[in-house]
Parts: structure tokens; sequence; C-alpha cells
RNA sequence: GUGGGUAUAGCGGAGUGGUUACCGCGCAAGAUUGUGGCUCUUGAGAUCGUGGGUUCAAUUCCCACUAUCCACCCCA
């Protein structure tokens, strides 16, 4: 039997009234805070990647869904959000829209991953993107956003950690005084941070190896070689989030996998699980996949979300919607004439708005009540020789059972659904 | 990429070196033939992950592959 590829996931059924309803969340957020929604293309030319998230990073070197097209051009399905909509700011002439420019996006990545439970090869992210302000301003309203989101679906325990990498000049110095620090201790530290310690020093900060996180306690932290104006940045940002009565701790060990992050990086993390949303300030990437000549600055911040992780991580703690039936009422028959009036009618009920079902199956009385019963649909109608006589028919609430009697038109039908206790709309917030 | 566990019906679980492989949920039909949920009866549905090997005999033991889960790496 063909299954489908390792790491991907069919959503259906209940699963996917969760995604609509956390999706549906997401938007209605999106536009109370300003940002219209961006669709870019699931894969892109491999050099948009690799020249912005940066050839050194895993990413890059082993995680990416690389191929050449039939035109033997580099294609590389995307496997994070900000690389497509930076390159889209630039194609599309954005700076000259009102800056800045504040965008979200839904869309699947992809990484070439050991599969773990929250960990995929077709991941799902949210993410917003604000371009065009150096301002913590900015950091804060993002931030804001996804507190607020993941605050409004009841999730407990999420814990928002900050911290600055400076620019590039602050880095360089900090990388010195972390190898010098190191130095001596290397031989003590794992197999992993020895790869480490030339290529990329400031992940051995993020190292979980016990010994290693005993070294690192007392190595320098970043925030302390930071030059006056990233440290007065980040301390604005601080005070933004403070004022927005946003609780957050530093956490100097925090350094990002992708290479395109200054200054400030924040995470989302349920403690002893995994980080929700990761993201952070990328002054330099707009105007490094765009190549353009004019010196223009175009400074941003954003953040992506794992969509599947955070879907497990509300039904671990209960808090997914119980999903509502959709069916306002069946329909259903006995007899040849009794099946064309029914067919009739659920057209005229669903033209008018009403959601109604029948049977399907050439199935007898019995079994189409059981069916009715099953999708949940609040009354029920069962048409016969003496309803087509009569033109009259009773209409059952499925809940208390009361009965209507009702003529056998659409309208009628309508009438009398609103005499009896209404039903409720069952579609998500 | 490294290390470990698991693989039995749509789902969740039991089980045995030897005739027709169980149970629950779900699905379907019925319980004096025009009305659901509870209960009861019956039925459909599994080449026991795939391919090899040991054996008179393998779903059961061994190996490989694949998938899945867990811990790393890394990340959302």
């Amino acid at each position: 039997m063909i299954k489908s590829p390792r790491g991907t996931k069919d959503i259906f059924g209940t699963d996917v009234r969760a995604w609509q309803w956390l999706e549906s969340h997401i938007r209605n957020l999106c536009d109370l805070f300003g940002f219209g929604e961006i669709r870019t293309p699931i894969f892109e030319h491999t050099e948009l990647f690799s020249r912005g998230v940066g050839e050194t990073t895993d990413v890059v070197q082993k995680e990416m869904y690389t191929f050449n097209d039939k035109g033997n051009r580099s294609i590389t399905l995307k496997p994070e959000g900000t690389g497509g909509v930076a390159r889209a700011f630039n194609e599309h002439g954005m700076h000259n829209a009102p800056m800045p420019v504040k965008l979200y996006y839904l869309t699947p990545c992809f990484r070439y991953e050991k599969p773990q439970d929250g960990r995929l090869r077709q991941h799902h992210q949210f993410g917003v993107e604000t371009i065009g302000s150096p301002e913590p301003e900015v950091e804060a309203e993002i931030i804001a956003l996804g507190y607020q989101l993941l605050n409004n679906l009841g999730l407990t325990g999420v814990k928002v950690f900050i911290n600055s990498l400076g620019c590039t000049t602050c880095r360089g110095a900090y990388k010195q005084a972390l190898q010098t620090f190191i130095g001596d201790n290397l031989p003590h530290l794992c197999e992993d941070c020895n790869r480490r310690f030339e290529k990329n020093p400031l992940r051995i900060l993020d190292c979980k190896v016990d010994s290693c996180k005993k070294i690192v306690q007392s190595a320098p932290v970043i925030t302390d070689f930071l030059d006056d104006e990233c440290s007065a940045h980040f301390k604005a940002l601080q005070a933004l989030l403070s004022g927005l009565e946003i609780p957050f701790e530093i956490d100097p060990k925090i350094v990002r996998g992708l290479d395109y992050y200054n200054r400030t990086v924040f995470e989302f993390i349920i403690p002893g699980l995994l980080t929700v949303i990761g993201g952070g300030r990328y002054d330099g990437l707009v105007e490094q996949i765009g190549e353009e000549k004019t010196d223009k600055k175009t400074p941003a911040v954003g953040f992506g979300m794992g969509m599947d992780r955070l879907l497990l991580l509300l039904s671990n703690q209960n808090l997914l919607p119980a999903p509502t039936p959709l069916c306002d009422i069946y329909i259903g028959f006995m007899g040849v004439a009794g099946r064309q009036k029914a067919q009739t009618l659920i057209h005229a009920l669903r033209q008018n708005g009403i959601s109604a079902e029948g049977d399907l199956l050439a199935r007898g009385v019995k079994a189409q009540m059981k069916y009715a019963n099953k999708l949940g649909a609040k009354f029920s109608l069962i048409i016969g020789e003496n309803e087509l006589e009569t033109n009259q028919a009773t209409l059952k609430n499925m809940e208390t059972k009361e009965q209507h009697s009702t003529e056998l038109t659409a309208a009628a039908i309508i009438k009398t659904l609103g005499l009896c206790p209404k039903p409720r709309k069952g579609r998500a917030p």
C-alpha cells in the first residue's frame, strides 16, 4: 500500500476542524494587529535560502528539499517563511508602500529531518514580518501578538525568553571573548562543542550536555558586549514589554539557528517541551537577497510559529474545542416519491443557508434516523406517502424530542425551525 | 546523521512454534416490517509491516529493509 511520505501527515476529520479553528484565531488576530496576509510560492530558487538563511546553517547544509527542475534550475521547497516574504518585498517594490509593511503568512515548510513527535518533514508555520523599521516598538508589537495569540487559545505555562545578539561588531568581540574563556576548558567539552568551537562558538551556549552546561554557566554573556546602540535598543525593548505587561526573561544563551538574525532574538517555550515560536530582528536580510545598488536600509522583525506543535500542546492541555455538528436538519424519506421530495427540500433549504442532509444510500427509515443522530442533526423530518398526500410533516427536535407539524415547503420548515429552540450555529469561532 | 523501543482489522489493545488469530470502539443489518441515542443479536472487515532465513510447521524465533515512537543533533 502506498503511504504518505515519511514525516508527512494527512489532516482530516476532527483534526482539520481544529486546524480551521486555529487558523481563524490567527487571521482574526492579524486583522486586529494590522497585518495583511501574503502567500508566496511553496518553492523558490535555492539561492534565496542558501544566501538568506546562511550557507553554514544546519537547515541549509543538510535539511533542504532541493532538486533541479526540467529547466535545470535549482529549486528548493521552502524550509522557512521569511525568505519568500523578503524576496516578495523586494520584487514588488514594497519599500514604496506606507512603512512599515506588516505581513503574515500560513504556509507549509519542508525540512529533511528525522521525524519525531512535534517534528515533521512537512510542517506548517504561521509567521509575521514587520519590514521597514529599526525601532524596538516593532519587536514589542510582534511579541505582543504572539503572546496574545497563545493567551487567547488558553495555553498556560508559556514563557517568553529574549536575548540580544548585537550587531556584527558586538558579536565579533563576544565570539573572541567566548573562545578565550573556553580555551583551557576545551578538552572538557563534548565532541559536538569541540566541533562548534571554531565554526559557531555561540552554539556551545545552547548545548544540552550537563558538563558543558556547567562550564558555560560562568561564561561571559553577550549582553555584556553590546555596544551603546545595541544595548540601548535592548533596554528599550525590555521597557516596552514591561509596559505591555508581558512577562519575559532574558536568556543570554538563546542563539537562533538562522544566520540572518541580529540584535533581538526571542523564543516562546513551554518548559520541558518544544519551542513554539521563534524569531527576531533581521536588519540585513532584505538587502542581502535583494542585491540592490542603493544603500537603503530595510530593517525588519519577524517570527515563525509551529502550528503542528501548537496544536499538539493544545491537545495535550485539552484546550481544543469540541467539534460542533454542522447539520441543522436531516430530511429522510420512504418510497420513491418521498425520495424526490426530500432531495428538493434539502436543496431549497441549503439555498436558504440551512445546513440540511439527507440519505444517499437508500436506507430504511430506522437506519436514516441513526445516521441523522450520528451527524448530530438538530432536527429531523421524514417524508412518506402520508406526508406527500397531506403536504404536512412532523419536524422533530432530536435533542428534546419535541415535535412540530409543518407544511412541506422550505419556507414553512424554516418558519417552524424558528418556533423551536434556536439551533446553534455550529461553526468554529 | 547517531543510539534505543515498537510494528496484529479503520482506531485502540490482547495472544500462541501446530486446524477457522481474539477483545473493545467504530462500521453494517436486525429486535413483529414509519423514527435516533441505551440494551441485545447478527454480520462485514486482517495475506499478523515487507522480504529472506531456521523448522515437518513461523503471526510467534533469527536477520535485513521500511515505517513509527523516544533520546541526541538541530529546529518550529
